[in-house]
DNA sequence: CTGTGGTATTTTAGGCTTGAAACATGCCGG
DNA sequence: CCGGCATGTTTCAAGCCTAAAATACCACAG
């Protein structure tokens, strides 16, 4: 690909390969992740001694009650297999999750969260549910819902262009 | 603003503190950026061989042509102070960028591109731009202003209720 | 001058993250 | 049974990143 006859400037003033709109919208998109993401591991740390990351992990366990694999883990998280074991093993360390064999298939290693870090991850949770909410009421429901639809067509378009696997 | 009166209809199904509404747009931009980020990140690692952090480096410095101060590196990337010491240091081992003192304060030390930097970097920003471009074009002209309409007030609505410093 | 407070950068300790290679098992055809 | 390929996890080296403390310097009041 990348054929690009971009020689002739089209029109007047606007190259074939001028992708000014859309870097301007990716810089926005990731300046706005960047920010809450960074409010938020600010707060988790200050007021919950917790890093983000832990959090995240926690989160997806508080959706799988029957446990999860660390590929499972990877795979939801978006994160390298490596990540995960060094994540785990700290979580397992502080008591906030267990490993549980598999039962037959003795290479996966299930996790999941400890009564204690069950119950910590829930006033983790409210509190982070507030600040999130709080983030985006600058946008009302219908802003919401457009915003909402607009990421889900961009997610889809993102995918279909990288891993056509 | 954020009046939002949630308290009608909320009767049976929406309790007052229910934000999963903004916790699945959070969720839905966290990974649209997640997606794109992790996309760029490896094309540039495999077609030149550089980090993503290095190319925004380099980015920020091509936008400015007199040369840049870590402390303003720093606040334009939106990381620690430290963090922009060490992607220099190694930047400037790679021979992409150079070191100048400042004339009169001596505690401070520009940084700008050098030659072999500014071309290296024109290369990896036409490839970067045309991926980018790519991956949006799932969405057409308008779908793309409006959304760029509704992450600057997100952007404007998460730094209000951030750092009201 | 000289102390005092502020700004720019570096250092430090610890954790996160990756991609690739190594291990450990499981599965299956022959 | 057994060799070979696939899958799940760990290890490894390198780099990224942060918050906080330390260092270096400047400016300015007295």
């Amino acid at each position: 690909m990348s054929g690009a006859d971009d020689i002739e400037l089209d029109a007047e003033t606007r190259l074939a390969s001028d992708h000014r709109g859309e870097l301007r919208l990716w810089l926005r998109l990731l300046t706005c992740a960047t920010l809450i993401e960074g409010e938020v591991r600010g707060r988790l740390r200050e007021r919950f001694d917790v890093t983000l990351p832990r959090f995240d992990l926690m989160a997806q366990l508080e959706k799988s009650p029957d446990g999860l694999t660390l590929g499972d883990l990877s795979r939801r998280m978006m994160v390298s297999n490596g990540n995960i074991t060094g994540l785990v093993e700290r979580l397992v360390d502080s008591g906030h999750i267990v490993r549980m064999p598999h039962a037959t298939d003795r290479r996966v290693s299930y996790v999941r969260l400890t009564e204690a870090g069950r119950t910590e991850f829930a006033k983790m949770a409210a509190q982070h549910g507030d600040w999130i909410a709080q983030m985006f009421s600058g946008l009302n429901a219908e802003e919401q819902r457009t915003l909402l639809r607009l990421l889900g067509q961009l997610k889809q378009s993102v995918r279909a262009r990288s891993e056509p696997a």
